[in-house]
DNA sequence: TTGTACGCGTTATCAG
DNA sequence: CTGATAACGCGTACAA
């Protein structure tokens, strides 16, 4: 049933010597300026403001560049100008597609503008997002984004030091180190509680993955179904990221271990919804009349699975959205942002529960 | 149903100006060695060498950067020592999962060397990733990640011109324009289409995403079927990347319009096949006895629908830490890496064909 | 419209 | 082991 490729081929450059840090000289402006009869500063100039250079020299410019194949060094031009146009971003996981459309969507609403995206992987770990604060700020990011509202108190210190704009992401607080723009976890399990209490179930469970936030919605919901009927939420609860067989196991556990039924689980994440409504099925179990189902996230699949998932949404499009704009006026000088704005969050109801 | 967060609060600093880039002098290595009694390049050497101090002077200066709250400029480290530390990736899309693990693996097999990844997304458009290519190049990477082997020949030439070493990932060629690490899609087609045929099934079909190198596993796999028993195979193309709807929608129209029956569908993703699965569920069709699914990428949940995906495996982690070490390798002085590997794939037969 | 002079915060080189 | 001094390539005054 395997098939592996042709292996290796060819090679090159068999000596054991790094690549040289730059064959010969660099073509800079002050190349481009020698090559059209200009100085530097023109071709400064020309480049960051056409109209202040006249058109018979910005030719010459453009073809000087163009003969050259010129690149102009942004380093350089960012040590100078003490703005580097690049934003850092810091995310617990890129492979999970939450974040990752957060960044794309932060990415939209900040394209146009000349700015990059530095970004990086904390793991959920605040001590390594604090290393990683240390090493973006050295790169002198124009603004830097980070996820949550949890970060050791020596990377707020040098957070509030580096005076850049600072966005917290993906959840609320009343004190952000800057700007913060998110939700709030605790009211959205809340939410999830009193929608399911509401609909009629008397049995709960959580399933919860490792992350944080995930497990403050799973406590408000359990706390939440506790006051308003007094009964216990049974909870199952894996360390590690989210994945469809953590849902599979899940409902097998809560069947065969805890003889789950006519109940209702809220899970952290839509695709531990999704495991739990495959093993379901396979074991005949009729969704959402035998075990209902709420996911988290509404996911790009939660709507088209058999049957549709009831999940949280919360409109990661326009969170990034908000924190672009934010950023981009700190940094442009537009109006001045929101300290915190709250987004909110909205339960979808469809088959599963 | 619906219940949003609770707007926006607060508000702070109401003119309309830009963040200062920088509100008082920044701590510089020359602060830092005023305050320790050295000089500005004594703290340089501290700092990257620090086997070439006193281990007094180095107390003093290790003291001095803690009372400072020193960061390092890595801009003018950058630019006086030609190195960034900084490399650039493009990707087609960061919210695919297939390369959003790329990078993570790529992230990972360099981790610890101090570099960090300058990312953005070119949208499977070549004319994106040239522009794109230029403004990176701008930042100095010590290396450049690309995915893919076409390229616009601007591109190349600008790669080319950088001096630097330059990765294309996910596709093999003869001619790369440095270092290439993947697999050939046209034999992964080709492949599927052998495991197709030998396995018996008489009717064939393709669904395909917008991706160029998922058209290619397409023809090949579409020829080789030709080839192999003359049959014609019946297509369900979409311009937009894969998601689970256009699985459902695929199936629907396949066996709508086209009576397809009896027969094997090659996906270009498991995302696909994964909708085909639950729209065939939903018919009441019998997976593999009416129709059989072969998806692509073996992703995560593959192994876990029901029935289980049989799917081309590209081992993903493999590619991005060997990416990596052909770059350390470069960028370090380590062996000169090969200049072309093919880690060819897999095909995993589980229960949907 | 164009040019001169200087500074941005490091690393590299050479001297002590 | 430590310190001057000169790049690094570009922006920002200010002057012409």
């Amino acid at each position: 049933m395997a098939k592996s490729g042709s292996g290796t081929q060819e090679r090159q450059k068999t000596d054991g010597t790094a690549a040289r840090p730059s064959g010969g000289r660099s073509v800079t402006m002050e190349t481009v300026g020698r090559l059209a009869g200009v100085s530097q500063v023109t071709v400064s100039r020309a480049l960051s403001d056409p109209s202040k250079v006249s058109p018979a020299t910005l030719e010459k410019i453009r073809q000087a560049i163009e003969t050259t194949g010129f690149v102009p060094n942004a380093l350089a031009g960012a040590l100078a100008s003490r703005r580097s146009k690049l934003i850092a971003a810091l995310v617990p996981s890129i492979t999970n597609i939450v974040y990752s459309w957060m960044i794309k969507a932060f990415t939209e609403g900040i394209s146009g503008h000349g700015y990059q995206i530095l970004l990086s992987e904390t793991g959920f770990d605040p001590a390594e997002e604090e290393k990683l604060i240390m090493t973006h700020l050295s790169r002198r990011p124009d603004a830097i984004l980070l996820t949550g509202i949890h970060h050791t108190s020596e990377a707020r210190r040098m957070l509030l030091a580096a005076g850049i704009p600072v966005v917290e992401l993906w959840d609320t607080t009343e004190s952000p180190i800057d700007l913060c723009v998110g939700f709030s976890h605790v009211e959205a399990g809340r939410a999830a509680a009193d929608f399911a209490v509401g609909a009629g179930y008397r049995n709960f469970a959580t399933v919860c993955a490792g992350d944080e936030r995930a497990t403050r919605r799973r406590d408000a919901f359990t706390r939440e179904v506790a006051r308003l009927c007094g009964k216990n939420t049974t909870a199952i609860n894996f360390e590690e990221i989210a994945r469809l067989s953590h849902g599979r196991d899940a409902m097998r556990r809560l069947i065969e271990d805890e003889g789950f039924r006519d109940g209702v689980i809220f899970c952290s994440s839509d695709i531990l919804a999704h495991g739990i409504i495959i093993e379901a099925n396979a074991r005949g179990l009729k969704i959402p009349e035998d075990v209902a189902v709420i996911g988290f996230g509404d996911q790009e699949f939660a709507a088209y699975v058999e049957p549709a998932i009831t999940t949280v949404r919360v409109d990661r499009t326009k969170l990034g959205h908000t924190a672009a704009a934010a950023i981009l006026a700190r940094c442009e000088g537009g109006p001045s942002p929101d300290r915190v704005t709250d987004l909110g969050f909205e339960i979808i109801r469809r088959k599963s529960a």
